[in-house]
DNA sequence: TGTTCTTGACGAACGATGTTCGTTAGGCTA
DNA sequence: TAGCCTAACGAACATCGTTCGTCAAGAACA
């Protein structure tokens, strides 16, 4: 059957300028490969493939296709910068760290949906948790608070990133709601139909960062009323422009 | 079942009781297979099987499967039911609306997941937000806030809901957590180390609860300080005068 | 030096997934 | 009665994650 290999290559493993594998560097392609298509373009036969080898070659390095998953998502969180600005306030310090924190996540394109989707316990997670906790203590926020405040704080960085990322990806998505408020009722509801362009105004960062001072609010339990969205840049909310 | 005899059938389709396949019924199907067996475990195939029909089929009704996602989503979201208490103040009958929100989210495993992930525009979200609308406004809350703030609310309650439904379903993901924290070094990670029991306790509703105050009260922009959450009992209880 | 052992790498295969295609049969219309 | 529209269907395709048996190369050992 299929005789017609060719007798040049004796051995199927002449590969002298190869790099060997690693679990990084299996890491670090699954995050390329992510970066360049998205969570759902990114499969082991397709890491493996950009290593040139198969897809049962990496299962000696990772045990499966979730532990990879968190492996990625703890070496990305590695780019979460602790600031150390010691004389701004401990909120503003909070907001800027959850922000670097935000930024990440919308960097890489799949990035926050597979945070949503994973649950991850390395050495970056920790120190993130570790970060946050000396913040909200900082700021005389009881224990039980702050442990429950800091689960809150980053599902809550991650859902904000993983809706913007599903909305840039999936143009099928957005054009349903899309469709789905230009045709609403105006007698069944008026207010999501005085709303309507309202709702889908204000993408990306804007958002997040009132987002952020909300649930910063919200967990200080401190009134401090300066959180009006865009009160003070009102033109600057259609056509977001340049994102740096 | 339905081994039937392999009589001299002419026609493929004698079916004679059967009922005819019909979005409502596919859509329903769909939701008790997600019911059993959470969302890993439904397929096209598998509604298709338990319709006694095959894949193919179904296309006839729905686009493809993320459309069928959206459909059950806002199915499912017909049982978050509105409360007509009119004499209670807005900002309480909203945290009832949300918790009845997040109950029905809770109520089916996987549901949560998937409304994650899928963004729906049905009937029934519209009719949510409507309600969410009106008791934003009755609270005051400026237009723009307003309508950032429900994106917000709904985003926040699926993300809790997920998170718990993950940890629920996945012993995995839940164990590795445990099992970093368990390890975790002291002196690396101090504050982590001391908190490492706090960080897990109080599951489910109680979290939720706290959750939905913390956000309320943010987007309200108000004082309010008695969001302590209570250790013991989730009852109205007064934090008044021990204090870090 | 010659032999054995360990282990990373690999191809093939398995079961399952979403989706498409061409075909068939039932009920409706003319 | 004849024809047609369309729901329903089986088969097939391109993937996917994962497992299994095997091969090659270096390490350990005699």
């Amino acid at each position: 059957m299929s005789e017609e290999a060719p007798r040049k290559i004796i051995s199927r493993r002449n590969r002298p300028a190869k790099a060997p594998l690693s679990r990084d560097a299996i890491v670090s392609t699954a995050l390329d490969i992510l970066e360049r298509d998205g969570l759902s373009g990114l499969s082991l036969r397709r890491v493996a493939a950009a290593l040139d080898t198969g897809a049962a070659s990496l299962y000696v390095y990772v045990a499966n296709l979730e532990e990879l998953h968190a492996l990625m998502l703890d070496q990305a969180l590695g780019a979460v910068q602790v600031t150390e600005a010691g004389s701004l306030p401990w909120r503003d310090r909070l907001k800027t760290f959850l922000l670097a924190y935000l930024h990440v996540l919308y960097s890489r394109p799949g990035l926050a949906q597979l945070a949503l989707s994973t649950i991850a316990a390395g050495t970056n997670s920790l120190r993130i948790w570790e970060t946050l906790l000396g913040l909200l203590k900082e700021g005389e926020v009881d224990d039980l608070r702050a442990a429950w405040g800091i689960d809150l704080l980053t599902l809550y960085v991650t859902a904000i990133a993983a809706e913007q990322s599903v909305r840039r990806e999936s143009d099928e998505g957005l054009g349903r709601v899309k469709n789905a408020l230009s045709n609403v009722s105006e007698k069944q509801f008026p207010l999501v139909f005085a709303s309507k362009e309202t709702l889908l105004s204000g993408g990306g960062e804007t958002r997040g960062d009132w987002a952020l001072d909300v649930i910063i609010n919200g967990i200080a339990g401190v009134q401090l009323q300066r959180s009006a969205p865009a009160a003070t840049r009102p033109t600057k909310q259609r056509g977001r422009g340049s994102k740096k």
